[in-house]
DNA sequence: AAACACCCCAACCGCCACAGT
DNA sequence: TACTGTGGCGGTTGGGGTGTT
């Protein structure tokens, strides 16, 4: 059961933000900090819900928002963070400084979606494909080529249309999907908590949450990546079993026993996930995201990936 | 030029976890 | 313990823009 809307839509102006509500909502939080979405747009003078304030701001207004223009390198980093967390998007926006999660899905679902289904179906290199398409010319007849045209002209099948298209790829996806699976899959019951991420040796951050249904192997997003076998692994956060409390993690040795019951449950469960015949490719892919990440590592000083998520 | 088809992305919605009472 | 308020997340929508016919 759902709780009642955050406020009364009555009287609230919704759709798109005018430069005046946008000058007053940032010269109030610049003035008197985030928080307090509910009360504010009353004092900041806003006729708008708080919800859509806190929205405005995180995903426009915040400074250091950088917007547009995904770079290949970002691009990458997407797709990889995206098999090892699905649709984790706060967490992979918190991997991409000046990014919002909003941004990063709506990339997701615009582009490159469409292009791993197009990868999954056998066609073009998705980079040759990227560079030569964007800002999504020859992509836009490709994938609108593939789509089921069912013609509606009425603009109100318009979303109709739009949700028909967005189920054929979404089968497409799971029919040729290389990379990842839409949905994670629960694969452990105990509670875990989404704030408790990456490093189960530090209880860091208070900010988020997690609901307890989504106890996640994101291994299982990825054709079997949940636990990989490295040696070596630099992060603090991974080393010592990866995220336990979100059910995803490295095998290390014999895994950390802290928490006795993650691990217990990684081994025996995971690992019975693991689809046996390409265990090398999986191995790969951690490896090159490990590099990837040893990469930026080399840049900006993080003290753990768990850190690097949180921020 | 007009109509149509399609894409992009800001904004909205519903749900949930957590904190406070 | 039960209830309520709040912040936050992921999924979805629809207006506007752009390309094609």
């Amino acid at each position: 059961m759902g709780r009642a809307p955050c406020c009364s839509k009555v009287g609230l102006h919704r759709g798109p933000w005018t430069p005046r509500e946008d000058t007053l909502l940032t010269k109030y939080i610049q003035a008197h900090g985030e928080g307090h979405w509910r009360s504010l747009p009353k004092k900041a003078g806003l006729l708008r819900c708080g919800k859509s304030c806190r929205l405005r701001w995180m995903n426009y207004l915040r400074p250091n928002i950088k917007r547009g223009n995904i770079t290949p390198d970002e691009d990458d980093l997407i797709i990889r963070l995206h098999s090892l967390l699905g649709n984790r998007w706060s967490l992979i926006a918190g991997r991409l400084p000046g990014r919002t999660d909003n941004e990063i899905k709506n990339y997701w679902n615009t582009h490159l979606s469409k292009r791993l289904s197009i990868i999954g179906q056998g066609s073009t290199d998705p980079d040759t494909d990227k560079k030569s398409t964007e800002p999504g010319h020859e992509l836009k007849r490709k994938t609108s080529k593939i789509k089921n045209k069912n013609s509606n002209t009425n603009k109100n099948n318009k979303s109709n249309n739009r949700k028909m298209k967005n189920k054929g790829m979404a089968n497409i996806q799971s029919e040729k999907q290389k990379v990842h699976l839409p949905k994670p899959t629960r694969i452990a019951s105990f509670p875990i908590r989404r704030n408790e991420s990456f490093d189960c040796s530090t209880n860091s951050g208070s900010s988020g949450q997690e609901r307890s249904e989504d106890v996640q192997c994101f291994g299982s997003k990825v054709e079997g990546i949940p636990w990989c076998h490295l040696e070596d692994v630099p992060w603090n956060g991974f080393k010592d079993g990866g995220d336990q409390e979100n059910g995803v993690g490295f095998l290390i040795g014999g895994g950390d026993h802290r928490h006795g019951l993650v691990n217990n449950v990684s081994d025996f469960d995971l690992q019975s996930h693991l689809p046996t015949g390409d265990h090398n490719s999986l191995e790969k892919l951690c490896e090159e995201y490990f590099e990837l990440l040893k990469a930026e590592e080399s840049q900006v000083e993080l003290d753990s990936f768990a850190e690097s998520l949180l921020l």
